[in-house]
DNA sequence: GCAGTCCGTTTGAACGATCAATTTCGCTTC
DNA sequence: GAAGCGAAATTGATCGTTCAAACGGACTGC
């Protein structure tokens, strides 16, 4: 009555390349040729040898597999720490993309934690030397950062997404959103709308990601023969940063009729302070913030901000990882993707700048 | 010059067993033994045979250790999908400090994506047949969830985080947060703040976690004596739907002071009709939310809100799961854990609740 | 009729670790 | 000094797969 392979509690006992050769009548080399190289069966021995594959439902153990080729098809990549900024959900949506894509292509993602860089090479040390994944992906890199120049000392594949701030020529694959380009379009989308003075609420200078953001604040509003003198403030991210900066550039003798700011955190502190002293965002004066947030679109009156194409840099990070190691890439690719404006109450018309404005055009 | 067992381009080869027994004078198995089972060798070997094995920087082949053993050492976990309602962020702080506890105790975290119960099967079953991980961990279990049944029909080591809803007699091992108690929680602060008219804003009926809230509400309220009828209103998830649902509250003959919610999608939608009509949260009308999600925290003024002891969940839920895989446990285990109230603003001192409280008492 | 090709399939070896069985060592005892 | 014994270290087998080489049969050409 009891199938003869089947174990004591009665589950099937998993199917090996050996179980599935002796239920085809052909050898281990045959299944195994009928996965890796169909060409080299005869049409009627691969038909029988498939249909066995999946009456048994055999699929290759993935550590012998592992150890014979000397490839893992596991790739790892860090989460951020929890509290990283007001970005959250933005992580959920990368990490979702990047694992969809690796399994597409055969590939699983192993992901960790860890809480600094020196944390995060410890945990590439276990894993290269256990030989437990083949490649690394790298999110989030800043200036001097030391984790892209072990992985290549250690000649690990690896793709970033962020692109190596500070090193001139990077031998690495980085795929990055073009922060600069988000911002310049927020600038000429607050232009469009009559704004012309236009300030900047940015990160203190030296980290990569602020430093690219606000200098695409100052190409569009130089190119639009905008004022920049005193519009530009900086200080530490966060929401009450955010806003002390603000009632600096609010307080100023010729404040700004919009503000630009280098993230989500920033525009709320930004919108917070408008509450506080009865303007209205949009009408009153614009704010635009970066990263596009669940908060963005919840916050009333909602908040226009910079949405970086995360899905499309997760495929391009995954494709390009995976070409080097298979060795189709050798030289490093480098990829800046367009992020998109997208506009909510924040910015929705202002009158009274259009009045502003016109009547300076008609000067 | 060149160092003897150096490769090509100059770096290391990856240390073997081998190597290291050949570097210390010993044999493989004696490397070995080092590692698994130090009490077999003499103090001065076993000195020596590490010394070689940090000389080296050795650490066990992951993939041949899995073949022999059969354990992978590997946990997978999935991801929700990234449109998942307003809880974006407490997948991150989930997923980090899961990651973390496994890491801790010798194990990795493989993460996969799916968007349905059916797609995640097949990746369990892909991963089954492969050996590629040694157990699940299933998150957001929801009413006649068929993914525990199937593990438990393959005899896949696996431990939930919610629930069984439905089942009276589940066979395997969950963690979930007493979400009934959290709102409950919530109701008692509001009576504490001096509120007689609670109304409570939830799913619609049939789904194990919104029924489970309400519950709570109901058993505190009618605890307290308070009033129900007609201050219970359902419908879907989000914003919109929260918004709509407040409205019919609050026009009804006899409105609550203050509004529970299931989620914090349905609150901020509260928050929003309160907006609307000029009345100012915690003053007018208490809100309670339920996530303690980022957006609770930045909206204005604050929305107090029930959060959950994810990091605890996540330990316990690890603790488990590897508990049945070494075999300590043979019977499941279920843990309910107690969430804690976030108090803000959206739920400050009310006067004007607080003065018909007492006119009440004083009657 | 026999050597030479080619195609399809099989056999042997290896990947790097651990388990099980065996051998060697060091010490006591008669 | 040989036997006995437990501890310490070694060797052989195995996990499930793929690579490399060998093999056998059919076909070709002289």
């Amino acid at each position: 009555m009891a199938r003869p392979r089947a174990s004591a509690d009665g589950r099937q006992p998993r199917a090996t390349i050996e179980s599935v050769a002796e239920h085809a009548h052909v050898s281990r080399q045959t299944v195994s040729n009928a996965l890796n190289a169909p060409h080299r069966l005869r049409p009627d021995t691969l038909e029988r040898v498939l249909r066995s594959i999946s009456d048994l439902g055999y699929r290759p153990n993935h550590a012998a597999r592992t150890l014979r080729i000397q490839a893992t098809r596991l790739v790892a990549c860090r989460l951020m720490p929890s509290n990283y900024g007001g970005t959250e959900g933005v992580l959920d949506r990368f990490l979702h993309v990047l694992c969809e894509a690796c399994r597409h292509r055969g590939y699983d993602v192993l992901s960790f934690a860890a809480n600094s860089d020196e944390e995060e090479i410890a945990v590439y040390d276990d894993l290269l030397r256990r030989t437990a994944v083949d490649g690394f992906l790298i999110a989030g890199t800043h200036f001097v950062d030391p984790r892209a120049a072990w992985l290549r000392d250690r000649g690990a594949p690896f793709v970033a997404f962020g692109r190596p701030w500070g090193l001139s020529r990077p031998g690495h694959s980085w795929v990055d959103v073009d922060g600069a380009q988000g911002i310049a379009d927020a600038v000429e989308h607050l232009v469009g709308l009559g704004h012309r003075r236009i300030g900047f609420v940015g990160w203190p200078e030296g980290s990569g990601v602020g430093d690219d953001r606000r200098s695409g604040w100052l190409r569009q509003a130089t190119a639009r023969r905008l004022p920049v003198r005193g519009l530009d403030v900086r200080g530490e991210d966060g929401i009450a940063s955010g806003a002390s900066l603000t009632e600096r550039l609010l307080d100023a003798a010729n404040p700004p009729t919009a503000i630009v700011c280098v993230s989500d955190a920033m525009a709320v502190g930004a919108l917070d302070v408008l509450a506080d002293r009865g303007l209205q965002p949009g009408r009153d004066v614009a704010v635009v913030g970066f990263d596009d947030s669940l908060v963005a679109s919840v916050i009333r009156p909602g908040l226009t901000s910079v949405r970086q194409p995360l899905e499309q840099v997760a495929e391009k990070v995954v494709e390009l990882l995976l070409e080097h190691l298979s060795g189709t890439r050798t030289k490093p690719a480098r990829v800046l993707l367009p992020p998109a404006l997208v506009i909510r109450g924040s910015s929705a018309a202002s009158p009274r700048a259009r009045f502003i404005h016109r009547k300076k055009e008609n000067q």
